[in-house]
Order: structure tokens, then sequence, then C-alpha cells
DNA sequence: TGATAAAAAGGCAATTCTACCCTTTTTGAT
DNA sequence: ATCAAAAAGGGTAGAATTGCCTTTTTATCA
């Protein structure tokens, strides 16, 4: 007695990833690909171009539109599509946040075509899917409630080339050079930087701004 | 005039990913899979269990055995068989480290089947596959021919943990009572560590440390 | 045991960084 | 036009860092 099929859609910026799943999925029976895309971006084009999908199958790293920022874009604006997180990072932090976006479960790219399946089945039709490594996630980030990576740190644009250029050997003053500025505006820099991240030395502050992701090496 | 498929073999952790390119490329029908592994360690297992593929599908990050290693492993075994890589990383890094290991060519997964196909064939008949991606990456490694990674600085367990209470806003007297050591003995890390980093501040130490992944953040 | 090298400890001047003060100028918004 | 906020400019005392030395202790091995 089967019932009409499952439409998914994949999200994803890794094409042969993308077309490979699509051809998985479709010889399950189950499920339909009704379309897929490279990034969010592409995404919210193709949406209204057919049928709505009743699962989106969701990468997190993409160019132009991540995955995070998608999953909030289709709860906003289709709340009744269901999104599954599909990603190869199994740390805390982007689970966590995929979750907190709006996605009903998270799935690894190191599972297994059946147990996928068996995801997109249960997220259908109960709009979540936990499994261990999700309830895991979960129950430690409720446990140790660290606001961590909530509050972004906003820094102007010079302050951010200012954190750019403490990489480095260089001076304060040889940093006020480079920039343009008198070494008392770059001290202001500094020590409106060192409230912000809550730290007492130059160490400190590019050790935290780069955990912030603010600079990269 | 349809000669003989190609016999490959897909090494990925991502079994997802694997199944589904495998799917893709046998669609082909020019290609045949004969075997895919989620690891170095399972590829060896499985090679010898059936004929030898002609070419391997490598990517870079797994656990186990991971690309690098594998690959070195093939070639040390059996060079005749043609490595290529397969990863989403498009640093120099990745890219340089996986020809030098012996790869004959180098994709993203970003890519789309059809080019993937053409670079399969194209490394069967030539035993390289160069595209405009790798090419770049080559050219840019000779003209500031940089010792990447080759010269690994060696730090003692002492400097290593000083290294790591480095990250940090504690003072140098902090780090050595935490040590035990004199403040003294603190200052003689330091200044050996400064020599080998070429480094003339702090900051500047932290920094390549972080950067030659002798410390994580 | 004595030689010797490495690790640890010590000292110190010069420079840089940090924490508080403060004022003036520029910018943005109402 | 006016007000508030942000950016820029200024100074100083004290703490930490940096660079360049010497001496003592420890470990090793011939």
């Amino acid at each position: 007695m089967q019932t009409q099929k499952i439409a998914i859609a994949i999200v994803d910026d890794h094409t042969l990833f993308r077309q490979g799943l699509a051809h998985l999925l479709t010889e399950s029976n189950e499920i339909e690909v009704i379309f897929d895309a490279g990034d969010g971006a592409e995404m919210i084009r193709k949406l209204p171009m057919q049928p709505l999908p009743d699962v989106i199958l969701m990468d997190i790293t993409m160019p132009v539109m991540d995955g995070y920022e998608s999953t909030r874009w289709i709860k906003q604006n289709y709340p009744q599509i269901k999104v599954l997180a599909l990603s190869m990072f199994e740390e805390d932090v982007p689970i966590i946040n995929m979750l907190k976006s709006g996605a009903g479960g998270y799935m690894l790219k190191q599972a297994k075509a059946a147990d996928l399946i068996n995801a997109i089945k249960t997220i259908e039709k109960q709009t979540f899917f936990i499994n261990d490594l999700v309830s895991g996630k979960l129950l430690n980030n409720i446990q140790n409630n660290l606001p961590v990576k909530t509050s972004k740190i906003q820094v102007s644009a010079n302050e951010l080339k200012f954190l750019e250029l403490c990489c480095s050997d260089l001076t304060y003053k040889e940093i006020a050079d480079m920039m343009n500025l008198s070494p008392f505006t770059i001290n202001n820099y500094r020590e409106a930087l060192f409230e912000k991240f809550e730290t007492k030395s130059r160490t400190g502050l590019v050790i935290s701004a780069l955990k912030c992701d603010l600079i990269k090496l």
C-alpha cells in the first residue's frame, strides 16, 4: 500500500554529491527528488517553479547563502517544509546552530543510504528526526549552557583591520602608521576591543578574534 | 566502438557521497565501479579481492588512514594504478600535498559529473590530468617556492606546554608559576622559540605555532 | 670520575604594552 | 540646526615584554 512519494529537494554546493545522492534516493521508490541547488539563493529561485518539496536536504557550507541562512529563510517563508541538515561536521557548534536555525534533524554524510531514507521518512511524518548524534549534542548544550557563539561580537571595519594587523610582530605604532591613523586612535581601538573580548592582552585579543572567526590564520 | 570499461574504486569516508557517486558513474557506461572504501585501510584490504582498478578516486580527510597516506601506499605497492584526488578543498596546501603524494590529478567535489568522467578517462590514458585549478596551484608553488610544511620546527615538551599557555592573558610570570619553573627559565624558552619561529613578539609566536599546527585553538 | 652539553636560573636596561585619565573633531540622525 | 554618538587626538604611570648577558644545576657518557 504505497502512498504518495515524498518530494524532496537537495541543496549542496558539491555537484557530484548532489547528483549522486539524487540517483541514490530516487532508487528507493519512496522518494522523489524534484530539484536541487548549489546554494540558498538558487534554492529560493527554483522553489516556486514546481510543487513545493516536503523535505529539503540542506548542506551547511555553501557559497553565496549558507545552510544556516537558507534554513532560516525556509522557516520564515515556507514553515511547512521540513529541513534535514546533511553535513560532514560532527562538532557541537554547527549541529546546534542548524537546529537553532530551524532544521528538524541532522544527518552526517558518513551515514548509510538506508539511514538517510529512514530519517527523511521520519521527518516528513513527524517534523523532526532526533538520532543519537543530535540528542547528545542537545543534552550537552543544555547542560553547560554556554552562550558561547550566540553573542556575535560586533566590530567596525577599522577594528577588524586592526585585529588582522595585530596578528604579527608589528608594534601598535607601526600598525598606526600602516593604517594612517594616530597611535592614540589605535589605542582607542585596542581598548574598545579588549573590553568587547574581555581580555587584557594583545595575545588574548588575537586568540579571541580567531575563535570568533573574525580573522583567519 | 566501445573498448573495455574503465575500472575504478572510490575511497571516501562519506558513505552517501561514495554510493551516490558510484551510481552516477555507473550510468555513463564507460566506467565501472568495482569497489569502494571508507578509508585507506579498508581500501588496502579490499584491493586484492578483485581485479585491480585502473583509477582510484581518493578523498583527503578520512579516519584511520587519510588520502595522503593512502595515495603514497598505492604508488609504493601498485604504481600502475592512477590516483585522482577528489576533495572539497580548494586551498594550495592540500592540492600540492596530494600531488606530491602521487596523485595524478585533483578534482573538486563541486565539479560536474561530465567533468569528472572526462578527468577519469584522461587520467586512465595519460596517467595525469591537469586542469586550471591544479596548474594554477603548481605555478604558484614553483614561483614562491615556500618550503611550506617541509621544515617542521622541533619543540620540546616543555616548550610546547609553554606555547599552549602563551595563548592567553597569562603573564610569563604566571606561566612560570603554572609550570613550576623559574621565570628565568621561561624566559629561556621564550627566547629559544622566538629564534626558531623567527619572531619578535609573543603574538607572533602564537600565530606561528598555530600555523605550524603545533597548537590548536 | 671528569668532561661536557643541555637545562635551568639569574640579572637588567630598553622598549612596548596596558590602564586610566582627558579633550576635540567628525559623523549621523532627528 | 541640534544633539548624541563615534572617532580621533593626547598624556602618563606602571606593568609586561624583549634582548642580551652570566652563572648554576643536572644529566650523560666516555
